[in-house]
DNA sequence: TTCCGAAATGTTATAATGTTTCATTTCTAT
DNA sequence: ATAGAAATGAAACATTATAACATTTCGGAA
């Protein structure tokens, strides 16, 4: 079992004293591996654009991103940042947040999953649940009534844990 | 039982042949209903709004709207149409669809549900499940890790039946 | 090594979506 | 009638995303 004060956990938001320069570096290596092992080109770019995506544990949007290069020195427009994240998505280092339009890094983007993603309407952070029965039971419901699923986009609205907790401490009012 | 070939049998897609003036009707009707009982304003515009948004089973851009507006001779501008559509989508009568940025209307405003939206990426239709199997196991499992839900964004994407059946018979390449 | 084609990036402009602000009108309840 | 609240009108602006085309960089074949 991993350190719980070290990555975030799968399914859960981060503790809040985590080490999150370990988040950013292990997110980076996995994807410079998965780059490496699929032939893809893990370009300063894209590793740039993925650093700052996994800046936090909340979304961060394009023109943030875009605002942040330009802040490295680098000429910068806005298809160079979602040019960047177009490449990330696709190949699973980052997810859009629909309902935010804004991007988070993806924990795990070696397995192929249907993620579910958990918002927290207070911290703004956003946990990735990973739940296969979650999956099966939506393709299995839409199925009987004739739905050939391709993809899911679950966004969960919602208090984490610690928000939870502190408005129940203090009360409605926090 | 409802007729087959009459408004949308919840859960599923229109029938190719459905005679579409009676969901519009219905719907502004379950729509005037529901605000003579809450004591919510029906205005023309957003009684004009909604008859839009029903159009078709398909999601409507609120530009579209707009432009629909517009050449009813009425003076509107997007706060226009953004006002209605906010009352509309608080009220129930209609559903924002995130990752596509566009609206469609609500078969059962009167219920308090949770839905889950089924697009067809070929037609482009959208589909309405209301399975509250699918609203507990979410909540259930979002439980699990502390997460207190109070809205979910279920948005899946795929072929609707017609156009799966369509393809299958022309095989992959229709 | 050189050169070619493909992929990636640079650059400019523009499209599409959504909000803020304040003035005016309309509705509702006294 | 009239005051307060709700709704609408109107102008400007903010945010998010894409199109189109030029240039550079990369990786492999000659």
């Amino acid at each position: 079992m991993p350190d719980p004060q070290g990555g975030a956990p799968e399914g859960t938001f981060p503790g809040k004293g985590h080490d999150h320069q370990s988040c950013i570096d292990e997110a980076l290596e996995a994807a410079e591996r998965v780059c490496r092992d699929r032939q893809l080109r893990f370009t300063p770019i894209r590793r740039r654009v993925l650093e700052l995506v996994w800046s936090r544990h909340a979304p961060i949007g394009a023109y943030e991103i875009l605002d942040a290069l330009r802040d490295d020195q680098r000429r910068a427009a806005p298809p160079t940042v979602y040019r960047a994240l177009e490449f990330l998505v696709e190949n699973g280092f980052v997810h859009k947040i629909e309902s935010l339009n804004a991007f988070v890094g993806c924990g795990h983007p070696d397995d192929d999953h249907v993620a579910q993603f958990l918002i927290c309407g207070n911290c703004r952070q956003v946990g990735e649940l990973e739940d296969p029965e979650i999956a099966a039971l939506i393709s299995k419901k839409a199925a009987g009534v004739g739905f050939d699923v391709s993809r899911q986009t679950i966004e969960i609205q919602g208090l984490c844990r610690n928000c939870a907790d502190g408005a129940h401490h203090r009360g409605a009012h926090g």
